[in-house]
DNA sequence: GGTAGGATGGGCT
DNA sequence: GCCCATCCTACCC
């Protein structure tokens, strides 16, 4: 078979800046279903996470702008990467007007496209559903660096647009992972019974993942 | 199937 | 100096 004929998938318009430019956490549920699309990987988002900035101290923006936090303050529908344990990139989409802070952390990805290199990005990975499940490895798959800290998703090889096909999601709502303080507000937002959705699942059902119209991948 | 523990570096108090 | 929005390996059930 022809790899996962990433060539021949086709995902719907990029998402525009006005997409981003609204209060964080709707910004991060709607973002579920999404492609990311950086070259030719790609991979629906099927779990985020909103950091809101204002009145929420687990938000790295909370102390107002430094050098790293420059980009939350400013023009929505730009890329905030940053290294986590010294070893590890996390992707967040910058959300709110420009002058509000506001991200979203995505989480999880259920690869569709370009299958082959994002194994090659990620040897440890196993099954499919561990290549982009958990913030780290999922920058790790698509080829994701420090160099995006600022990259505009509106345009350019990092992208993310409507899927080939929109269809209703249910969609499911729990406290951030990991974080201690404000650890109870409900701003993570997966797909729920997805089995790409990394940490805490409510539910996982037998048939997993967003169906597509085209072949996902390889099986295996 | 599950989890404990080590690796690792930049940002901020 | 301490804190992380983590991942992987080894090891145990």
């Amino acid at each position: 078979m022809s790899e996962d004929g990433s060539a021949m998938l086709r995902f719907g318009c990029v998402l525009k800046r006005t997409f981003y430019e609204r209060p964080t956490a709707e910004v991060a549920r709607a973002l579920l279903g999404k492609v990311l699309v950086h070259g030719p990987a790609a991979g629906i988002i099927v779990e985020t996470e909103a950091y809101p900035g204002r009145d929420d101290l687990a938000s790295h923006s909370a102390r107002g702008i430094t050098a790293r936090t420059r980009v939350i303050f400013g023009e929505p529908g730009h890329a905030y990467v940053y290294l986590i344990y010294g070893m590890y990139q996390c992707l967040n989409l910058v959300a709110e007007p420009a002058g509000m802070p506001g991200c979203v952390l995505i989480r999880a990805l259920q690869p569709v496209a370009g299958i082959e290199l994002m194994r090659e990005r990620r040897p440890a990975a196993g099954k499919l559903e561990d290549i982009a499940r958990g913030p780290g490895r999922l920058t790790m798959a698509m080829g994701i660096i420090r160099t995006h800290y600022g990259a505009d998703v509106t345009r350019g090889s990092l992208v993310v647009r409507e899927p080939a096909e929109p269809r209703s999601l249910e969609i499911e709502v729990t406290p951030r992972v990991g974080i201690r303080i404000c650890a109870e507000r409900p701003l993570r937002f997966i797909l729920r019974g997805n089995r790409f959705v990394s940490g805490p699942r409510a539910h996982v059902s037998s048939s997993g993942g967003v169906q597509l119209s085209c072949n996902p991948g390889t099986p295996r």
